[in-house]
DNA sequence: TTTAGGG
DNA sequence: CCCTAAA
């Protein structure tokens, strides 16, 4: 963080050029910190991967002969010699490391259905996994690398007990970098021929370095413990790290590129950045991106009765965390290859059980009673797909994944956009976090990873097989919220209705930047799998995936005046649905001060440096904040006081004001040699009465 | 991402 | 504060 020293204060000896030279931008992006970095990862990125994958069976092949043929990889069955794989991957690897981008492999993907076999360490993982009782007999961490179309994965784990014997097969490339933080885990089911069909687990964790040192035998660097407690837990989802997906994208021959890291700012919903990050998303992007959607969902025959939901497009919002070109070129994807229709949104919330309670209202504004919503929250991903069975193969539809119940807490005054709004991030934010896929075969959930579907009786029971999704909560789990309290921390209290041991933790601590997931709690993720052992026609199936889950969602205490005083007129409801207003924070006098001498200090042109400089700490402030701010400053110092609104500034801040704006004005917020000769040094005062 | 302005 | 065109 920088800290404010001033390098130079000119006072009212006058401005000087900026002490600080304005570097190229790259430069001082480089010099300065983003702290703010990380990224969440998109839920449906994973259901939609996991989805992928169940409906892989027939398509993969298909898939893979395109002109994309090229990027596949090509992971020789059998034994394929470390060495070689270094070779190979060094060059995605880098690629990765050094832009952080989806690497276009160059990997030639052999018809042979090769497969790669790894035998790394995953003690660690395996025993984090029995421990949290996931069912995950053996973590692999993979990149897109692993993931191809008809490339099989065969992993195995060294570890006596948990060795996984499974085979991966991937109809898009499914990137997931994150930064060591976040994990996710899918599991696929898939019954390949005689083969053995094994479940398998993904578990997409560290960065993408450490995927490939897997594959260089460096998988010691991988084993992340989880957290994951199958019981329902309150916790808070931490999106955290670099969440990258890749997909091909037929059109462009490579994979698209979902980067969520520097730019994509954690999922902090009180955070400015998160709320602009997430704004666009919903907003724009998501808006523009819609219409393809819908075209699908059109498109799909049987996609409009099953989905009551398509009119709702805010559900659509869930994938916020996605972004949309990415999300257009996946559901391109799956349109293309997979024929299932990429369709997700969450239903209205219904809300149950409402408790009013009395509330404190806002000194300000209309009183705010808290509504206290206890009830369930379901949001619906609509899936297609289908599910079939022949030549041995099993075919799974998941029709639906359910977010039992959603607790959220939200002053009464509340506009129903918000409280949409609350719902939906709460889902997210349970969808955000690093998911597992858990199987369920008759209410009981399969442990052994190792079991072919045949083994397991999943292929027979298939009407009782059900997966769940499995957010990895880490008890320890906590998500940085600085001092935007505003969205993270709950009303009064964050009450954890009825939870389980663990209650979300809220680690209110860190500050910068990092992401900060919602708040959520997610549990246990039923998902109701439906399945039919009759081979669906080659058209788009519907899959609908209700993702029920319990979630504690501290609400933010939000301001109730931004909400109360919000007119629920058509723009505001729809607004509501898109984004929210930020909450009003007035400048302090000694924000002003400080923005002021920033100001007199780097000028008028430089907002960026002037947030560093002067509210570097302060990450409700954004450059625009402060620009913004100095109109408004240069306003109010214009007008006379009576006109002032709001806590007075000093009048002397407001002459420095206007000497400031004068002075750079002049300078046109640069260093124009003959002006700064002429300016430079001349006392303020002078300025004043030249200027004013 | 920043800057610059209008809303 | 928001939204965005430009850069």
């Amino acid at each position: 963080m920088v800290s404010k020293k001033r390098l130079y204060y000119g006072g009212f000896d006058g401005f000087r050029a900026p002490v600080v030279p304005k570097a190229p931008r790259s430069l001082r992006r480089n010099s300065h910190k983003k702290s703010s970095e990380g990224s969440e990862i998109c839920p449906f990125e994973l259901l939609a991967a996991v989805a992928g994958k169940l409906l892989q069976e027939s398509e993969s092949s298909a898939s893979s002969t395109g002109p994309e043929g090229k990027e596949q990889i090509s992971i020789p069955k059998d034994g394929v010699k470390q060495e070689l794989l270094d070779v190979k991957l060094k060059p995605l690897r880098l690629e990765y490391l050094d832009q952080g981008c989806c690497a276009e492999s160059g990997f030639v993907h052999e018809h042979s259905d090769p497969e790669l076999k790894i035998e790394p360490l995953l003690t660690d993982l395996l025993q984090s996994d029995n421990d949290s009782g996931l069912e995950h007999a053996s973590t692999v961490t993979t990149s897109d690398i692993l993931k191809e179309v008809g490339t099989n994965v065969k992993l195995e784990a060294s570890n006596g007990k948990h060795g996984v014997d499974g085979t991966l097969r991937h109809g898009e490339l499914c990137d997931v970098n994150m930064d060591n933080r976040a994990e996710l885990h899918t599991e696929a089911v898939e019954k390949q021929s005689e083969d053995l069909t094994a479940v398998k687990t993904c578990s997409f964790r560290d960065t993408v370095k450490s995927s490939v040192s897997v594959l260089n035998k460096s998988y010691s660097s991988v084993h992340v413990p989880f957290y994951s407690d199958p019981v329902p837990s309150a916790c808070f989802l931490k999106h955290k790290g670099n969440v990258k997906i890749g997909i091909r994208d037929d059109d462009e021959n490579s994979f698209s590129c979902n980067h969520h890291s520097t730019k994509m700012r954690a999922f902090r919903l009180q955070s400015r950045a998160g709320y602009r990050r997430i704004r666009k998303i919903l907003t724009a992007k998501y808006w523009k991106a819609a219409p393809k959607l819908k075209d699908y969902e059109l498109s799909n025959p049987t996609s409009g009765g099953v989905n009551p939901f398509d009119h709702n497009r805010k559900s659509m919002y869930m994938r916020k965390s996605c972004q949309a070109e990415a999300a257009s070129k996946r559901r391109k994807l799956l349109h293309h290859s997979s024929k299932c229709d990429y369709v997700q949104e969450a239903s209205s919330e219904s809300i149950s059980n409402l408790q009013e309670r009395s509330a404190s209202g806002d000194k300000k504004r209309s009183p705010a009673a808290s509504k206290r919503a206890r009830g369930v929250t379901s949001s619906v991903i609509n899936h297609k797909g289908s599910f079939q069975s022949k030549d041995g193969h099993v075919k799974l539809s998941i029709k639906s994944f359910k977010v039992p119940e959603l607790y959220v807490e939200m002053p009464e005054t509340s506009t129903v956009g918000s409280l949409k709004r609350t719902i939906m991030e709460a889902v997210t934010a349970i969808l955000g976090g690093e998911l597992h896929v858990g199987v369920l075969l008759q209410g009981k959930k399969v442990r052994d990873d190792n079991r072919t579907l045949q083994q397991t009786g999943i292929s027979l029971n298939s009407d009782t097989l059900g997966f769940m999704l499995e957010p990895s909560l880490p008890q320890a789990s906590q998500f940085l919220v600085q001092e935007e309290l505003p969205l993270l921390l709950p009303c009064d209290t964050h009450q954890s209705p009825a939870r389980g041991p663990a209650t979300p933790i809220m680690d209110l601590g860190i500050s910068n930047s990092l992401g900060d997931p919602p708040p959520a709690t997610s549990l246990d993720n039923q998902v109701e799998m439906n399945l039919e052992s009759k081979p669906l026609p080659d058209e788009v199936s519907t899959e609908e995936i209700v993702v029920d889950s319990k979630a504690l969602v501290p609400i933010p205490a939000m301001n109730v005046e931004a909400l109360s005083i919000v007119p629920l007129n058509y723009k505001q409801s729809k607004r509501s649905e898109l984004s929210q207003r930020r909450t009003r924070r007035p400048f302090s006098v000694s924000e002003v001060e400080a923005l002021v001498e920033a100001v007199e200090t780097l000028g008028t042109g430089r907002w960026r440096d002037v947030k560093i400089r002067a509210f570097d700490d302060a990450n409700h402030r954004t450059y625009v904040d402060l620009k913004d701010k100095w109109k408004t400053l240069v306003h109010t110092a214009s007008i006379s006081p009576q006109q002032r609104r709001g806590e007075p500034v000093p009048q002397d801040l407001l002459d420095r004001v206007l000497a400031a704006h004068a002075f750079w004005s002049e300078h046109q917020s640069k260093q124009h040699g003959k002006h700064e000769s002429e300016r430079v040094g001349t006392p303020v005062k002078v300025c004043l009465e030249l200027e004013s």
